[in-house]
DNA sequence: TTTTATTGTAACAAAATGAGACAATAAGAT
DNA sequence: ATCTTATTGTCTCATTTTGTTACAATAAAA
């Protein structure tokens, strides 16, 4: 409790986070065709992972989260929601740490303790796909997107939260409307469609779709969008 | 780290458990009317709370909540999943840590790790009613079955750990035959229905209610169960 | 044998969804 | 200007699902 008095530059202070617990994020973003989410990459080890960090003590776990998705995207006003807490014994991996540690060139006695069993909440997020600037954190060499279906061999249990979150999102994209979240606040109806196939995996009929959206009465119309494209201009609409 | 080599007999010690970090468990059974949940309550200091507890630090997540289940109802084939973690600063409230400690005549410096911060992740289990053999744990007087709507006050964040059990139970009702963990093996068609109303809370057709579970094709229709009253019997089913 | 309460299922109505069809465009091609 | 093309918004009719009512088939009591 009272070790590490000498600090290394580069290090994270073991004392200012609350021990074995961290969390996880799998951040969708929509780029009008694609469903995409946020793959960092480890210095100097070829580690892809998603991104991820530590609670402060006097921080809630939201805010840690809000924090991580603000420190990599620039975003503060984002949905996001808690659905997993993976908590196996055979999770954590220490090797693993220890490469993304050397990588990083930090000591391995004074960083030991991430070296440790981490219990890891696991949160998905939704967010506006064109609104981000992307930033690497402390650890890592890049964050970049990657559409879901065509990710790097991602370290650890992260493929798992992956398949997870993509679980919770199909479950939810009826309940909880969880398409305004990854487009921009006017869309046409086709975009909207191209979410829900993204997410759900599935084409879906075009009248059916419409028909139902609307009949929802969620929506409301606003001016035409003209695309220059010799057909029919659709409406725009906005989410009441 | 390497404090407390001295022991009193009434401790639970730290060092066995993942520090900060704790589970809590709605425990639903259904008593063939009302849906209850089991709450124990702390010796000599009125509050009652939720089953919960510590994780061990080569246990899994998982498994800790297993053995809280099992020792308060000597069930270990149970149906369980985790629903949520609250993790927010103000949940945690070490005066009533206290009030239990000292109810207890534990000692307050030996378990001052108990008066920390806790972030905890909250399951449900879905257990036979009949079949639960109830016991008190080291801390509690007492642990008895509350329906739902009935339920006394609870300490800290656990009435909206139940609340949120609830939701969740709800929205998983269809998706995953949740009623199946809460009645005998045979039930009759009455019987599955009491679970559905009870669990959603809203009386359902009777006629339409068969229609569909038949319907779904999971349940094997055995032998008539004849209660010696007045009217045809009901068939007893089971689900394949 | 009649009465009573409940069960299983059928029958029809109403609502939701599937599957096409088609007229109404924007803008490019002629 | 007119014709062509791709896409959109909406309508229609078929199919499926759900709501509602009705009714015959019991177990056991009266």
């Amino acid at each position: 409790m009272d070790s590490n008095s000498k600090k290394a530059i580069r290090n994270i202070e073991d004392e200012d986070y609350i021990p074995n617990l961290s969390y996880d994020s799998v951040i969708f973003g929509f780029n009008g065709e694609q469903l995409k989410i946020l793959i960092l990459e480890y210095h100097n080890t070829g580690l892809f992972a998603l991104p991820g960090g530590f609670v402060k003590r006097h921080e809630s776990l939201d805010d840690a989260v809000k924090r991580g998705v603000l420190e990599r995207t620039g975003l503060d006003k984002i949905y996001f929601e808690q659905f997993h807490t993976f908590g196996s014994l055979t999770r954590s991996d220490s090797d693993v740490m220890k490469r993304i540690l050397l990588g990083n060139s930090f000591d391995l006695d004074t960083n030991k303790w991430m070296l440790d069993r981490f219990i890891s909440v696991a949160y998905y997020a939704l967010i506006n796909y064109d609104k981000v600037t992307l930033k690497p954190d402390l650890l890592s060499d890049s964050i970049n997107w990657y559409a879901i279906d065509e990710l790097p061999p991602l370290m650890m249990d992260h493929e798992k939260m992956v398949d997870k979150a993509l679980n919770v999102l199909r479950n939810n994209i009826e309940k909880k409307l969880v398409g305004m979240n990854l487009l921009p606040s006017k869309f046409t109806m086709k975009q909207l469609q191209q979410v829900y196939e993204a997410i759900l995996g599935e084409n879906l009929r075009r009248t059916t779709f419409q028909r139902r959206i609307l009949g929802m009465n969620i929506l409301e119309r606003h001016e035409k969008l003209y695309q220059g494209k010799a057909h029919k201009a659709p409406y725009l609409y906005s989410f009441k």
